[in-house]
Formats: C-alpha cells, structure tokens, sequence
DNA sequence: ATAGTATGTCGTATATTTACGACATACATC
DNA sequence: GATGTATGTCGTAAATATACGACATACTAT
C-alpha cells in the first residue's frame, strides 16, 4: 500500500468546519437561538439569560461576529446584536448539501472493499 | 437590570453542539464525505488519503464513532467504517430545524428593545 | 464636570484538542 | 511457530478553547 497523500482539505471542507465549530459549543446555539427568538438582541440581555458571566458571553459573540454569522450594531450606550440571516441561509444550503449527500447511497459494501 | 440567570442550556443545544463540534475540523468533514463517495471505508486507506498521520487518523475516526456518526466492523486485519446513514439524517433534520428557526424572521426591530 | 452604566479587551488559569512517534495487539501468511 | 501487516492505544508536546476578574472606553444623565 502506497499511503500518498494525494488529499489537502477543501475549502468547502474547511468552511462546512469553520461555521460547525462556531456552532460547537451550547452557549453559541443558545445565543443564535435567543436572538432568532427577538426576545432580546442586546447584549447584557443576552448575557444574562445564559448561565456565563458576562466576560465569557461576550467573547462567544465576538466569534460569532468573526465569523459574520451575526453582526453588532452600537446604539447610544447598549450594543444590539443581530443574526445576519443571508449568511445563516448560504450556511444552511450547505450543510444540507452535505448531509444529503452524505446520507444518499447505502455506504461500504464490496464498492469500497469491504464486506459490510 | 437584574443579570437573573435563568437559562441552563438544554439537551437539544447540547446535542447540537455536540454534532457540530464533531465536524468542526475540516479533516472529520473529510471522512464522512470519503465514507459517502463509497470510495473507501478502509481504516488505513481512509489515512492514506489524508495529509495526517494515521495515528491522528484514527483519532478523528474514533470521535466520529464515539457519536456513532460511524461504525467500525473489523473484517479480518482490516476494519471498515460505515456512515451510520440513520443517525445522519436524524442530524440532518435537527440542524435543518435550527437553521429554519434562525432564519424564519427578520432579525432585530423594536420587538426585541433595540433600533436596527 | 461627575457619576453611573454598558460594553469590550487584557491577563491569566485551566481544560480540551490536535498531532504524532512508539508500543501493543490481533490476524494472515509463510 | 515466525514474520509481516493493519489497527488501536499510550504518552506527550504544542496549540487552542473556555472561563472569568480587573480594567479601559464610551456614552448617558445629572
């Protein structure tokens, strides 16, 4: 067996693991989910419906603005967050492109070599 | 404002997370997509495909199993893993869920307390 | 101007992830 | 049985993520 590497990671494959991991911790879901809600979009608000401190929280928002998945807008004294629903759309046909295909055929059986 | 902490995250955030993190390196992303394209399901072949070692191959592999997003069943000196094609498209339908949730209304407005 | 409030950043401690060589195990083949 | 091969685990080093108190900044209100 000859073991080349003849694969370095796609940039779709490197992107579809850029948003999972903004989407790998419960309290960046929380968030995405809280401001989906309207229930709040400030960020002291968001803070405090999450079982973190208040440092903490805002630096999982930061990651999520990194990633433009949402976007801060400065108002007077307090900071409104808001979900930049384009974005989570593309992001959403993506991950679905994926799932479906991964979930298309049967996997393995005598096609890979295996027997399973 | 009171910083009353009222939420602790629930089982369906956590388990979102969970899935997320689990393709949040663009290597497990890869995986799945070799074990889709039926290409190979060969442990070995899997990390010959992919520019790590095979000790960081398996690694990948065994947190992919350990969520049971794959199987390995060992043929012989070989083992071959399988997409566990149930599982995903359960995963599918909660990430598809999330995603239509996040992006069903327009984001923000005075609902929510803020301008934008 | 002064005081108070909301927010972000810095510093830092701890935990987790990533990566790989070395080793152990288990099967196949000679 | 001896040898070779495929695989997983162990130990460990380095990088990254998580969490939070303390501080700095910027705006509001008195």
């Amino acid at each position: 067996m000859t073991y080349a590497k003849t694969t370095v990671f796609t940039e779709e494959q490197q992107q579809l693991a850029r948003i999972a991991k903004a989407l790998a911790h419960p309290a960046r879901v929380a968030i995405v989910q809280l401001l989906a809600a309207k229930k709040t979009c400030i960020s002291g608000d968001i803070a405090a419906e999450l079982p973190l401190s208040r440092t903490t929280v805002s630096q999982h928002l930061q990651e999520l603005k990194a990633l433009d998945l949402i976007r801060g807008e400065i108002d007077g004294l307090t900071v409104c967050y808001c979900l930049n629903i384009k974005l989570l759309q593309q992001v959403n046909q993506q991950f679905t492109t994926f799932f479906v295909e991964a979930t298309a055929n049967e996997p393995c059986g005598p096609d890979a070599g295996c027997a399973c």
